[in-house]
DNA sequence: TGGTAAGGCTAATATATTTAGCCTTCACGG
DNA sequence: CCGTGAAGGCTAAATATATTAGCCTTACCA
């Protein structure tokens, strides 16, 4: 019966990422995709190579979306406002995309994904280097990273369990980290 | 033919580990734990009570082993020193699980072995309010937790690809965070 | 108008988990 | 002694999943 495309590469990905964020990884079956996009499952090898290729290619997606809102978060051209605009974008994101968030960045999940959103992001490195300088910008930023990518990975685990203000200590974090990475002297 | 034991609720918890640790989240079968303790996979189910509960229970296991060498880890009483040392022991026993380390940090794994190591570790809280207040221990405690997760995380994942010296990073982060903690007038 | 390739489909294969039900051994009370 | 019951194995079977094989229809194009 059917004869061109019935789907398609980009709506069996989009589906799968779907499905993972509503419904968690085991929900990503090939047999639920493929009701979602409307065929039957092995037609669906038609589009990706297995499920685990769809699930990297879902990953990939989530990371260049990641990297977009990132490098449309610094605006203003003071690097403290825009760290602090790319750390809350960064943190709104993961909100929004809690399940694939942190699939994407397991050690696992896409040998790529983890730097590739960081990496692409230039704007990123050149903004810390305006404020620790260029001889510390890559440990700084690191330390900025790193920071930003545990707090919202124990928030999204429901680490933080011993009360208090989850936002005070983002703002806490966030200050203290951005303050100490300034350079001494300039 | 077998009367009694043959294997041990610990002993396949033991097997669950290595394995997982060794060969990865897929090699976790309930027929290779089987293998490893030496019987037939259906009797694993007198021990455990389904393969998702044998997961909880090897990374509970890491999380309480985590436990001990936090706490063991703060030895001299000076904050800053203790501070360091139980960063270091922490990213020591992060490199020396990486896989059952990053799973127990992961949101979908237990609900509650995340906070338990950490919860648990009442001995690094008390430490911070000696290098930050008694005001700011907690968001305080909770920006050093944060940073050396991510930084461990994404070390592991491989995220650190631009070159550099991640010692170097991990040193910067580590010296710069505990100088921004440290309360303002004492 | 007929060949061809894209893109469906059903059927079959292999591997997992998990349940059902049986069988043997041991400890222990009569 | 012996018989009984529970612990803890086992095999067989049920269910779910990914994946492969092979077929069939449609649309395009020479």
């Amino acid at each position: 019966m059917p004869a061109h495309p019935q789907t398609s590469t980009a709506a069996v990905v989009a589906a799968g990422r779907r499905l993972l964020e509503e419904r968690g990884v085991d929900a990503l079956t090939m047999r639920e995709v493929a009701d979602a996009v409307g065929v039957r499952a092995p037609s669906l090898y038609k589009r990706v190579r297995s499920r685990s290729d769809l699930f990297r290619l879902v990953l990939e997606d989530v990371a260049d979306e990641l990297t977009s809102v990132l490098d449309a978060a610094a605006m203003t051209g003071d690097p403290v406002a825009d760290l602090g605009a790319m750390a809350a974008a960064y943190r709104r994101f993961a909100h929004a995309n809690p399940v694939t968030y942190t699939l994407m960045m397991a050690p696992q999940a896409i040998p790529g994904a983890t730097a590739r959103s960081v990496r692409s992001s230039a704007t990123f490195l050149n903004t810390v280097a305006r404020l620790a300088g260029p001889m510390h910008a890559l440990p700084a930023a690191r330390t900025i990273v790193a920071w930003a990518h545990g707090f919202i990975t124990m928030e999204l685990a429901g680490a933080f369990r011993l009360g208090g203000d989850v936002e005070n200590a983002w703002d806490f974090g966030l200050n203290r980290i951005l303050a100490a990475i300034r350079r001494p002297a300039d």
